[in-house]
RNA sequence: GGCGGCGUAGCUCAGCGGUAGAGCAGGGGAAUCAUAAUCCCUUGGUCGGGGGUUCAAAUCCCUCCGCCGCUACCA
């Protein structure tokens, strides 16, 4: 099975923050999961390039707009390396494989009759790209006009390229009512069939007033819209319009993982432009909220505002990323907090988790001559633990399948706390005295249910879970879940164990 | 103004018609294998206010209050 999953392509005309940082984050742990199910899957991000607000952010760093985008372009690239995304494909808007499938996908529209020429004028805020009814303005102290949203506006008249969007309503209409689940959350679900049910007007999708965009084929004074370029890096990337291009096969996407302030674009306008060209529409949106701190909105005039490299260099990558995905329910908005992120690290990661395989991995390395014990006849306790483990997969695919990261790793948490129940009831250390055999057979329940612990939270935190298997003497072939079935065999060597989740010391500074 | 959501233990939230739940925080105890970690027990809520339906409501309906999102309008 093929799966697709993206990220949003990122707008350039700022740094990386902790926003993008979390989506990136959370489409790979998606990505990592459906491999780990062996899944053929293709993983995209990259970044947005073109517009107004781009090439005017250039001029202001006295660069060209290439240069300019290519400096913050190659930060977004780092970001989803230190973040530890396994992305199969970085794509640029700049880049010709691109341009091209944005000007097939005009050509197509156009061929179609979705495209039409006329004449835009309207309020237009840069730094929103977007226009504004006169009505919706706000008018400041000085007597200039702004968008709701604060951004100032101008008033900009040209020719324009108009798509057909108003007659796409009922067809919208009828494609969520069949897909119930195309977007996700439900409430965002309900926003955009309310926006669409009031009524669409046909969509602006070309501008003569600046240059640096994708030239609009046959008419060189017009770029197209951003949006429209945007949303096309989807297709290009799975190799439109070479339909017969291997990567083709992954179209339709199965999964967009976007902000919830571009819902729209890509529950409303995307799936509009794709049946309009004759393409399948992707299969799911999902919406994730933004993250406050403390509670306040992060901005950079109340200088709150949290850095996700300066997270991770502090607390390491794989406990950022668990903090990120467990902390709340994805699609929510979340507070983050060093003491929230603490909380998580010291309680469930090195206590819970980390301790619970220091403990049995001692016993087994100091106890047991280093080696798997063979599997006994399991009692009533063994057969509880082990049963909840090996639910695991099954349990984490389901809250996976809908995107529920918090409530995966609650599932694998409830097995952690019940595995340390386990090790307290059971008492390996006093077997020790009284019954060799039985210790052996109850470190040996432990290091099966660790096994399968370990290999579900591989997506989550890769390297620590690693980690975990090489202590556990999991084979690195043997680490999906079909690798599961089998039982690592009795005399399996087991390294020495060490602290994986070491706990965090607050400076007293 | 319209549509939608939310308001449950100190904190974050689950439950969504049938004797109030989880995690964290707080209190007491046990254990000592382990990263002073763990385990057991426990304190704590008139489920935003009021009204209604029902044998039974946190759960359904109405209304009020307070937050939030989307959207519209401001002649």
């Amino acid at each position: 099975m093929k799966f697709y999953i993206t990220t949003p392509i990122y707008y350039v005309n700022g740094a990386p923050h902790i926003g993008h940082a979390y989506t990136t984050v959370a489409a790979d742990v998606l990505a990592r999961w459906k491999r780990l199910e062996g899944h053929e899957v293709f993983f995209l991000t990259g970044t947005d390039e073109h517009g107004q607000k781009v090439e005017k952010a250039a001029a202001a760093a006295g660069l060209d707009p290439q240069s300019f985008t290519d400096r913050v372009a190659a930060q977004f690239r780092e970001m989803t390396a230190w973040m530890g995304a396994s992305n199969d494909d970085f794509i640029r808007t700049t880049e010709p494989r691109h341009k091209r499938a944005c000007a097939a996908l005009w050509e197509r529209l156009s061929e179609r009759g979705e495209i039409y020429l006329g004449e835009y004028e309207g309020w237009y805020a840069v730094r929103d790209e977007a226009f504004y009814a006169e009505s919706e303005l706000l008018t400041g102290t000085d007597g200039a006009r702004f968008a709701p949203t604060g951004a100032p506006v101008e008033w900009v008249g040209e020719p324009s390229f108009f798509f057909r969007l108003s007659a796409w309503q009922d067809r919208l209409l009828a494609f969520y009512d069949a897909h119930p689940d195309f977007i996700q959350p439900t409430s965002r679900r309900n926003e955009v069939v309310s926006f669409v049910s009031a009524g669409l007007t046909d969509l602006s999708i070309s501008r003569t007033s600046f240059r640096w965009g994708v030239p609009v084929p046959g008419h060189p004074e017009h770029v197209m819209y951003v949006w429209l370029d945007a949303l096309t890096n989807y297709i290009t990337a799975a190799g439109y319009p070479e339909e017969a291009a291997p990567r083709w096969q992954f179209w339709p996407a199965n999964l967009h993982l976007v902000g919830k302030d571009i819902i729209r674009f890509h529950a409303v306008y995307w799936p509009a432009f794709l049946m309009a060209a004759g393409l399948a529409p992707p299969r799911r949106v999902f919406a994730n909220g933004w993250w406050t701190v403390e509670g306040e909105k992060m901005s950079k005039s109340l200088g709150n505002v949290i850095d996700p490299h300066d997270l991770v260099s502090r607390y390491g990558l794989d406990p950022v990323r668990y903090f990120l995905l467990r902390e709340i329910p994805f699609g929510n908005d979340g507070s983050i907090s060093h003491r929230a992120i603490i909380t998580r690290m010291n309680v469930e990661l090195a206590n819970d988790l980390g301790n619970l395989a220091q403990r049995s991995l001692s016993l087994l390395a100091r106890h047991c001559a280093a080696a798997l014990p063979a599997r006994s006849p399991p009692t009533e306790d063994d057969e509880a633990l082990a049963a909840a483990a090996a639910a695991l997969p099954s349990r984490v695919a389901g809250a996976l399948d809908r995107v529920a990261f918090s409530e995966a790793l609650e599932e694998v948490w409830k097995v952690i706390r019940a595995a340390n129940a386990y090790i307290d009831h059971q008492a390996p250390w006093a077997l020790r005295r009284t019954d060799p055999p039985r210790m052996a057979a109850v470190l040996r329940v432990l290091a099966d249910a660790l096994r399968f612990i370990a290999t579900v939270l591989q997506p989550f935190m890769p390297a620590s879970m690693a980690r975990m298997l090489d202590q556990l003497g999991v084979p690195v072939d043997a680490r999906d879940l079909a690798a599961l079935a089998a039982p690592l065999p009795p005399g399996t060597a087991l390294p020495a164990p060490e602290a994986v989740f070491p706990r965090f010391v607050e400076d007293a500074a």
